[in-house]
DNA sequence: CGGTCTCTTGACGGAGTTCAAAGCTAGTGG
DNA sequence: CCACTAGCTTTGAACTCCGTCAAGAGACCG
C-alpha cells in the first residue's frame, strides 16, 4: 500500500515494510464521525475511495466545509494535529470510504527512519497551504457564482460525490442561493 | 542576529556564524515594493521593526490584504516561493521596515548544515497554517463587524500600523463599511 | 497655506439571506 | 414492485447587510 500512497517517493523494502506497518486500513461507512470538535487528534487519513469532509460547527448550529477529500487526498484537523491542542474541527463521512490511517505518532517515528517520508509531508503540506490561500483570495475576491463556477472547474471529482448542501457550506453561501446559481448558470448554455 | 531570529532554537558559536553569512539586513522605506506579482520569488523577510503586509490584485484592480508583517514576523509569497513558481501577490512596505532577508538557496544549504533550522520553520508553518485556517472560518462564520471585532482583539500592534483602508482590504470590505463599523461600535462603549 | 491623501456621511441599489411552502428523489418496508 | 417517508432541492416574497457613487470634512506634508 505504501507505495501508492507515498506516489513519487521510492523505498527499499524494508522501508516499505516499516512504512506499511504504521498503516492502518479502515472501512468507513457513510456517516461515520471520524473526528468530533474538543478532542484531541492523534491522526490523519489518506482517502483511497469515496469521500470524508472537515467542517466547522458555529455558535448558531450552522456547519462550515473546510475540506473535501476524496481519492489520494489527506484530511484531518491539521491545526490541531500540530499543535497538540483540542480539535474545532468535526471529519465525517460523506460517501463509503476506504482510508488509511497514520498517528501523529507514527510519523515522529518514520521521520527518524525514512527520511524521505518528512520531505513528502513537508511538500504536501506546502501545497496544503497554497489552497488555503487560494481559497482566502476567492472568498475575498469574488462572487458566489464565480466561486462556485471556479469550485466545480477546479474539482469536478469532487462535486460528484457531495451533496448540494455541502457544497453550499464550502462555498459561504445558502442552500437557496446556490440553487438559483445553478439554475442561472443552466440557461447560459 | 540570529540569536533573536531563531528564537527558541540554541546554536553553537559556529552555527550562529553560519546562519549569519546568509541573513542580509535591509532597511525598507515606507511605499517600497519589495515583490510584484508575476515574479520568481526567491526570498522571505523577518521583519525585526515596521510593517509590511502582502495583497492580492485582482482583475478589477481592488486590493486584497493577505497578511500583515509586524516585529518578529515572517512574510513571502509563500505559495510561489514554496512552488518556485511566479508570483501572484504583492509585497509593499506600509511603514519603514529593519528587515533580514533569506533566499530559498540559503535555507536549503542551511537546511544541511544546521538540522535545527529545518525544524524552525517546519513548525513556523504548521503556525501559519492554523492561522489561514482561522481566516478562513471568520471569512465564512462571521459578519463584518465581528470580523473587525476579533482582528483588533487579535492583533492590537498590527492595527497601530495600518490605515483604514488597509485593515478593509483585509476584512474583505469598503472603506466605507469599516467606517461605519467603527462609528457603531464607539457608540456602544 | 494649498494640495493630496484619508476618513466620514448620505442616498440608493443589488447580492445574498431568511422564512415558508411545494416539488423531487431515493431509500425502505410491506 | 409499489407506496410511503425522510431527506434534499427548488421557488417565491420580503428583508438586510454591504457595496457603489458622490460629496464633504479632516489630517498631514511640503
Amino acid at each position: 500500500m505504501s507505495a501508492s500512497i507515498f506516489k513519487g517517493i521510492s523505498f527499499t523494502d524494508d522501508e516499505a515494510e516499516l512504512v506499511n506497518a504504521h498503516l492502518k486500513k479502515l472501512v468507513v461507512p457513510k456517516g461515520t464521525i471520524l473526528l468530533s470538535a474538543d478532542q484531541l487528534v492523534a491522526c490523519q487519513y489518506y482517502v483511497y475511495s469515496g469521500c470524508l469532509r472537515t467542517y466547522f460547527l458555529d455558535d448558531s448550529g450552522k456547519e462550515h466545509t473546510i475540506q473535501f477529500a476524496v481519492n489520494d487526498w489527506w484530511i484531518s484537523d491539521y491545526t490541531a494535529f500540530f499543535s497538540g491542542g483540542q480539535s474545532i474541527l468535526h471529519i465525517d463521512c460523506i460517501q463509503e470510504a476506504e482510508v488509511y490511517q497514520l498517528s501523529r505518532e507514527s510519523m515522529e517515528q518514520l521521520y527518524g527512519e525514512v527520511p524521505s517520508i518528512e520531505t513528502f509531508f513537508r511538500l504536501k503540506m506546502e501545497r496544503f497551504f497554497a489552497c488555503f490561500q487560494k481559497r482566502i483570495l476567492s472568498d475575498l475576491a469574488l462572487s458566489a457564482k464565480d466561486r462556485y463556477n471556479r469550485f466545480v472547474q477546479a474539482y469536478p471529482q469532487i462535486e460528484q460525490h457531495i451533496k448540494n448542501y455541502h457544497l453550499a457550506s464550502y462555498l459561504g453561501i445558502t442552500t437557496e442561493s446556490l440553487s438559483r446559481i445553478r439554475k442561472e448558470q443552466a440557461y447560459q448554455k
